[in-house]
DNA sequence: TTGTAGGCGTTATCAA
DNA sequence: TTGATAACGCCTACAA
């Protein structure tokens, strides 16, 4: 490995000058600079992040803390998180914690000395939890977390008037039987999305059903058992709002084996409009959720916290959804 | 930020003794080493990666270099990287150099002591570039790599004989105007899968017709755009073989629009068999592709050139791809 | 069993 | 304009 060491050597001047040198904006002789800057292009030298970090205390590389890795709603925020962070120069250490539990702990524990900052996403309930294992002062911004963490900058999607609207619409079309897939037990969007179904609901008259309620996880295989339990049911209902696309996209194909016609039997809604939601069949009416901004902005926000460490008050910022409506739930949509 | 140096005054020892009672399997006293612990719990302790990497020369983490970012295809690999590293205690350092050219090069020096190796995907045909910005005895797994470079570990896909298979197959249904909407320009898979295409047209007796070869990107919209210009041709295709599923399910879209049914009018087939191919309507006829286990192998070998350093023999692996018959090509499928 | 001291590769602070 | 030299936080001979 060449270090800095060897460029100096080679370039006949002090460490200290070849650093400089290789850095612009520092007082070197033009002929000195050229002299080590051709050495280092000859040793193909690049200097050690790893090194260089230690002294300047930046690493130039942000950590992305998501729960999982699956479905293209986590691969569209690490998009948009990598975009940024390209931009502004830095690197994405990832990180999943798929098992839950210590991992959240262990994850950061892991990642001291490495990032700057942490994009931290966990919509999961135990909001102490994170406070306990996040070094006070230490630069993060939370994704899709529940409010009782309010020493952080925090990004949400407007999951409540998203699934407000959604479920709106669906009653407005007529329907009043309409079940819920709900999303993972202790998941705050899913909590969100499921008051917003039940004001929905009242606003529109109509009963809150518990056996229209399905429990889910947010993956196509429960979107598709869920379907097929609420086939079983002695009055079926006709309208599904499943909390996200992924489930969706599972009851669609599970309606789809039973038989049945969507929008025609059953008309059914999803949450996220991943890429993939225009292209199934019929084309899915989902609550539109600018994924890869919401990766975007996290970014942008947390370098800004990176930016100006000090006086910052923490802010809390709601993304908006839009309806789409497409064909799957029988109004004219595309 | 606390550092040993705070742990080892608040224990009453001295750095090295922290240090060592830190560490397990070092000669402390036990009373020692609780003390030390405590006061490490006590202070919310946790050691500067960093630093230790400076010595020890190990970072624990890897580098991941994609061509992108976007869609089910690299969303999977990543998933399938980031576990196994995840099981090795590993991290991974994420980035994608979209915008081709001399990216790679400098997103390989940024990475220089940050990594201890790499996962490199770059289908493109700029082989040499690669192996001139590789520093040379880094740890390094080539993804999808044209067979170029024998320097380094390799892991291919069989994009010849799926695609060979995926024609063959519709040959066999009957079809004789197959058409093919080809993957990137320059992309060493989608030239493989090209190459598939035509070995198979002749072995069934057909003739290749230049016309019923499409331009495409690997894009939906690729897709949708080809397939549309495939109508528009006086003597339509009777099947569409896409160099990958996001083409196809684009192309179903279109058909879609155009008022076709799939497969009566026209059969399709796609290539990867991302986890979306068999909820579209109708179901995709595939390549099998075990994405994730891509990734998984690619991570696997890289660990195994870090533990083993030296006289390795840089092997090239190729990951077999099977044919997945669903209804979208008209045959009796799922 | 513990402490002292040197060094990993860089950058930053001082004199010269 | 340049060169010693001291950090940065940690690990590890070596000595005590």
């Amino acid at each position: 490995m060449v270090t800095i060491r060897d460029v100096a050597r080679a370039a006949g001047v002090s460490i200290a000058t070849a650093s400089r040198a290789l850095h612009k904006g520092h007082l070197v002789a033009p002929g000195t600079r050229e002299g080590v800057q051709a050495a280092a292009d000859r040793l193909h030298y690049s200097p050690h992040r790893g090194a260089r970090s230690l002294i300047t205390s930046r690493t130039h590389s942000i950590g992305v803390l998501l729960p999982d890795l699956y479905g293209e709603f986590f691969s569209e925020v690490i998009r948009g998180i990598d975009q940024t962070a390209q931009g502004a120069g830095y690197h994405c250490l990832l990180s999943s914690a798929r098992h839950g539990g210590p991992t959240l702990e262990a994850a950061l524990r892991s990642m001291r000395g490495r990032v700057d900052g942490l994009v931290l996403m966990s919509p999961e309930f135990n909001g102490d939890l994170s406070k306990r294992a996040l070094p006070s002062g230490f630069p993060v911004v939370l994704l899709n977390c529940p409010p009782s963490d309010t020493a952080h900058d925090s990004l949400t999607v407007a999951n409540y008037e998203g699934a407000h609207a959604m479920v709106r619409h669906l009653a407005g079309l007529g329907h009043r039987r309409i079940a819920i897939i709900k999303g993972a037990e202790g998941n705050f969007d899913a909590a969100e999305r499921l008051r917003g179904y039940r004001a929905a609901l009242k606003e529109s008259g109509l009963a809150f059903v518990p056996e229209l309620v399905m429990p889910g996880d947010f993956s196509e295989a429960a979107g598709d058992a869920a379907a097929r339990a609420l086939l079983r049911l002695d009055q079926r209902p006709t309208a599904i709002f499943a909390a996200n696309d992924g489930m969706a996209i599972g009851a669609l194909y599970a309606l789809r084996d039973a038989g049945l016609r969507v929008p025609e039997d059953i008309a059914i809604g999803g949450f996220d409009d991943i890429p993939m939601a225009r292209y199934v069949e019929p084309a899915l009416t989902s609550v539109h959720v600018a994924i890869s901004v919401l990766g975007e902005r996290a970014a942008a926000r947390l370098f800004s916290v990176l930016e100006h460490p000090a006086d910052r008050t923490p802010s809390r910022e709601t993304l908006p959804t839009t309806l789409v409506v497409r064909r799957s739930c029988g109004s004219r949509g595309t």
